[in-house]
DNA sequence: TAGATTGTTAATCGATTAACAATC
DNA sequence: TAGATTGTTAATCGATTAACAATC
């Protein structure tokens, strides 16, 4: 199977996301043009991210909504499903821990880790907290391909080393410092300041 | 001043905020080459960043990083600065908060909201936490043309809509459901789900 | 049927990279 | 000088959009 576009793939999570929430309402079918103007985005987009999917509407029906969900499934999920987790249990660690457990069912948030030996044992959203020196170890006895790391800026190339050296394939840093891994490990950072100094730009731009 | 690209401007972030790493180390020149690797972004790429700037090297010593990170500041920053509120102090929120306060001088957190009356009066990273019935009343007197969206699904319209009723022009949306905007307020979603699924499903294809 | 919607190719747009003369 | 580095144009790559025949 192809590999899909990285934005394609990011449409994709997100229709999935609206589609599931269609499905609480009991909407079977959606056309291109509706699940568009859900996303801001145009029609002709959505019918290509659906194309390269290889999967078709029923005629004058639309695309129908459960099938849809479960294709995209097929195309973005492990079949076996991927085990996470998250390092530094902070407000950032905090809010994600809580937030992605047990939303996607093959996206399992299995471990949390931090450096303070009082969050040792604590459990949030029903997550058992880990000390990080018991990085390697959790890691590889349950699995654990993917690392999100919300560490402080000072630890973060420690614990991605560390994450790396246990086998950990894939990388989500939020903190602050580009951090450097082998090509076998996929890397995705996100910095917020960034995203907010863009928002600024653009706003600076639009008041002229 | 011509308007910069988008991916431009969220490079010049980044730029800058390495930039002021190297002042702390006393470096005072840096070639194309250097900051690229820092950013694992490639040289020609920074020269050409630094070309929609006008900014130029001095000859074999590299560019002047002092120099540098103002020329970034005069096209990125707005001049008298922008005030900025976060909406939402549950861990997200409060992250950003502390994170975000007194890292930018031009880019001034100077109110947070909250829907929790135990939480008015609050003070996260030195600045004050109000309730949210005040938005539209502390939005105008303190000149908040920013704000950033932490608040659960649920109530994220609602804060949305208020923002736009008190004139806020650029919305940063760490919610999970896409917001309503004017054309003339600038909106930048961010959706922490739809970053690690394509971490996941990055990582699932590298397996192969 | 008439016409709304689709799937797909071709055209366009935008962003990155290659190429290379210019610098001193 | 020789050669490292730059600034800029042209070429390439990738992603979005326009166009339109096909569907029933």
């Amino acid at each position: 199977m192809d590999t899909l576009p990285g934005k394609t793939v990011e449409r994709l999570s997100q229709y999935r996301r609206r589609l599931l929430n269609l499905v609480e309402e009991n909407v079977e079918y959606i056309f291109s043009h509706e699940l568009a103007a859900i996303l801001h985005i145009t029609a002709v987009q959505v019918r290509r991210d659906l194309m390269l999917l290889g999967f078709s509407s029923v005629y004058r029906k639309g695309y129908p909504v459960k099938k849809l969900i479960e294709v995209i499934g097929q195309r973005l999920d492990s079949e076996s499903g991927q085990n996470v987790a998250i390092i530094g249990m902070g407000n950032l660690g905090t809010a994600l821990a809580s937030y992605l457990t047990g939303l996607r069912p093959k996206l399992r948030i299995v471990a949390l880790f931090d450096i303070d030996e009082n969050k040792k044992g604590l459990k949030i959203g029903g997550v058992k907290c880990y000390h990080v020196s018991e990085m390697g170890k959790v890691i590889k006895s349950k699995k654990i391909s993917i690392g999100v790391v919300t560490v402080p800026q000072t630890s973060a190339k420690k614990v991605a080393s560390q994450l790396i050296k246990s086998g950990i394939k894939g990388i989500l840093n939020f903190t602050h410092i580009p951090l450097e891994v082998p090509s076998d490990v996929y890397l995705e950072e996100y910095d917020m300041i960034t995203s907010l100094e863009k928002v600024a730009y653009f706003v600076k731009k639009k008041k002229k």
